[in-house]
RNA sequence: GGGCGUGUGGCCUAGCGGACAGGGCGAGAGGUUCCUAACCUCUCGAUCGCGGGUUCGAAUCCCGCCACGCCCGCCA
């Protein structure tokens, strides 16, 4: 709705210049501040000030006496305050916004008919997920979840470097040692036991003596060849780490939830498609042989760094199966959103440059880039172990929600009493949700400190401030239906006229215009921030206007707008990935 | 040294060219015979890193500087 009276806005504004004989080219449309009675403004007036010599004020008034409202939907009428003029909209504004509301799938965009593929997390196989790269997960989830609900048809995929360096270490580790003289598991779960063989193998590659670090590198060496030419013994011996560990890594992620329509290895692309990628690139002009190894001249592309892209033994490296399995995403999908970490941009940069140079259009390619989280100590490493494990802190995060549901359960107003079952589902829901939305409300690139009191704060402005507000929105609708009231799918708009009644359905229809620009951004945490906006405004009206005990059409109309809050809300939350509790 | 990113009250954060810079945490004072007080109201607290510039107008754009982070591997 707010998407429809903005572009009505806009017309109206480009209308009114072009019969005045003024330049039509910033309308200047935006939001006006929180106090300020209009739907949306526009501060043309201040641009065109000087065209007409005339003061701001006087241009505003002309603006909005050329602005005919009755030719424009839901515009109402026109305005000014000083040199702005003001929108405000029709009733029937307010009350399509509930009826649409209403009909399901709130928010949702019409389809596109495009594909998108959103890669992100692809940690390597070695060990647990530490939350120094949890942001990828929540970030990436949110983003798949936003694109989908903004008519994209979203494939999410994990790729998994399985033919790396790294995990020739874990096989060749994981084939040599005896688990009788490795330390304990963390937890039993397989990541955490295979991560011991990991650790161990890289000590003694740093620490070993000479002759033991030399036989090592020779073993891991024949792992990365076998790779390299698709022997299917060695594929066999690297599957038989990697996917167990890949197993306990996800049964961790799926917690969040993150969950993936598709793993797809690096090894995939070996050896045909990383060959072929490899002898194309040696082909090309800015392809240059120094010192036994292949790589690429990228000045062109303002990158200084040289990206090698085949070692001297003849193997190929990362960025060069990335470049393949890049190539497969341009043709598979019309567009490839890859969330990664900040020390991975200039290799993925590259990469892009590359794939230019090979003729392909990297426009469809788009990079969500996100700092890592530190601790207070400094970074977290999987070889070293430190940082915390993504387990320990979703651990952490519903013990203390747990503690916080069963305080708050001596001074309930309400009887009912919660069952076991409902404490453990809400202090999961409130737990795991208040660690998503910490992440997910902050933009990526900021850098965060690990502190467990300030992750796990329940205090407003986190998840539970807005799982509370779905929590009511559904006791009320609940007690109406109690009541044999079933809420009306028309509304009457004169019944909606107190200020706080308004503004939440002024609330209601922005939320697609908010789905819109986060999908557009890839910005999920333009959806945190409106749904904590939403819940302040959910708030606002819940305290100052009864819905069950108002008179009959007022009721309706208040009890059709609860519902409409409550589809809003619980969508957000939902593109958040964050759990919609019902009662808490 | 070069490239990229970040710098907003004691702490966290939104805003990223327009109406007095919004929230939250914290500190203090209130609010529940009424649909869940994980709520609400009020008070305290900001040279928007620093200095220039562009503009009618700059936290927002440009230039310089400072601080912090990341990258500059034949690791990923």
């Amino acid at each position: 709705m707010f998407l429809t009276f903005r572009a009505a806005v806009e017309a109206a504004v480009e209308d009114a210049l072009t019969a005045l004989d003024l330049p039509a080219d910033d309308l200047g449309v935006e939001r006006p501040p929180e106090d300020v009675d209009a739907v949306l403004a526009s501060s043309v007036a201040f641009r065109l000030a000087g065209e007409t010599g005339a003061p701001p004020p006087a241009v505003a008034e002309r603006v909005a006496d050329a602005v005919d409202p009755a030719v424009h939907e839901y515009l109402d009428r026109v305005d000014t305050q000083g040199p702005y003029v003001n929108f405000h909209p029709t009733p029937r504004y307010l009350s399509d916004t509930v009826e649409a509301a209403l009909d399901g799938d709130w928010g949702r965009l019409p389809d596109r008919g495009e594909s998108v593929v959103v890669e992100h997390t692809s940690a390597n196989p070695t060990g647990p997920v530490h939350i120094g790269r949890a942001r990828n997960p929540i970030v990436g989830d949110a983003v798949a979840r936003i694109l989908g609900f903004a008519g994209y048809d979203v494939e999410t995929h994990y790729y998994v470097n399985d033919a790396g360096r790294q995990v020739a270490i874990l096989t060749w580790a994981y084939e040599t040692f005896d688990e009788a003289e490795l330390p304990e598991a963390e937890r039993e779960k397989r990541d955490h036991e295979l991560v011991r063989y990991y650790r161990r193998g890289t000590t003694v590659l740093e620490e070993g003596d000479p002759e033991a670090v030399e036989a090592a590198e020779s073993a891991i060496a024949a792992v990365m060849q076998g790779l390299e030419e698709g022997d299917p013994e060695t594929e066999e011996r690297v599957e038989a780490v990697v996917e167990p560990m890949l197993e306990g890594m996800s049964a961790s992620l799926e917690r969040l939830p993150a969950a993936f329509d598709r793993r797809v290895h690096e090894t995939e692309f070996m050896p045909a498609e990383t060959r072929d990628a490899t002898a194309r690139l040696r082909a090309l002009d800015e392809a240059v042989y120094d010192e036994e190894a292949w790589q690429l001249d990228l000045a062109d592309f303002g990158i200084e760094k040289r990206l090698v892209f085949q070692r001297s033994d003849g193997t190929s490296l990362y960025p060069t199966r990335d470049i393949a399995h890049h190539q497969w995403k341009l043709d598979e999908y019309d567009h490839a959103v890859t969330v990664l970490g900040e020390d991975h941009r200039l290799q993925a940069d590259s990469v892009r440059a590359a794939l230019e140079l090979l003729g392909h259009d990297t426009d469809p390619l788009d990079q969500v880039i996100y700092s890592y989280v530190d601790m207070p100590e400094g970074k977290m490493s999987t070889r070293a172990g430190t940082g915390v494990d993504l387990d320990d802190l979703l651990d952490e995060a519903v013990e203390r929600a747990r503690e916080e549901v069963e305080d708050r359960a001596g001074d309930r107003i309400r009887e009912d009493d919660l069952s076991p079952e409902d404490v453990d589902r809400i202090a999961r829901q409130v737990g795991v949700g208040a660690v998503r939305f910490d992440v997910v409300a902050k933009q990526p690139t900021k850098a965060i400190t690990f502190e467990w009191e300030r992750a796990l704060n329940f205090e407003a402005q986190s998840a539970p401030y807005v799982q509370y507000v779905h929590a009511r929105t559904c006791g009320v609708l609940e007690r109406a239906r109690s009541e044999d009231s079933t809420v009306s799918s028309s509304v009457d708009p004169t019944a909606l006229s107190a200020p706080e009644e308004r503004d939440l359905v002024r609330a209601v229809a922005r939320f697609p215009a908010v789905v819109k620009a986060a999908a557009e951004d890839r910005t999920p945490h333009v959806v945190a921030t409106y749904a904590r906006e939403f819940a302040e405004t959910f708030n606002a009206f819940y305290r100052s206007c009864p819905v069950l005990s108002a008179d009959e059409e007022v009721r309706a109309a208040r009890l059709a707008l609860v519902a409409a809050a409550r589809e809003t809300v619980g969508n957000a939350l939902s593109l958040l990935g964050v759990e919609a509790p019902e009662s808490m």
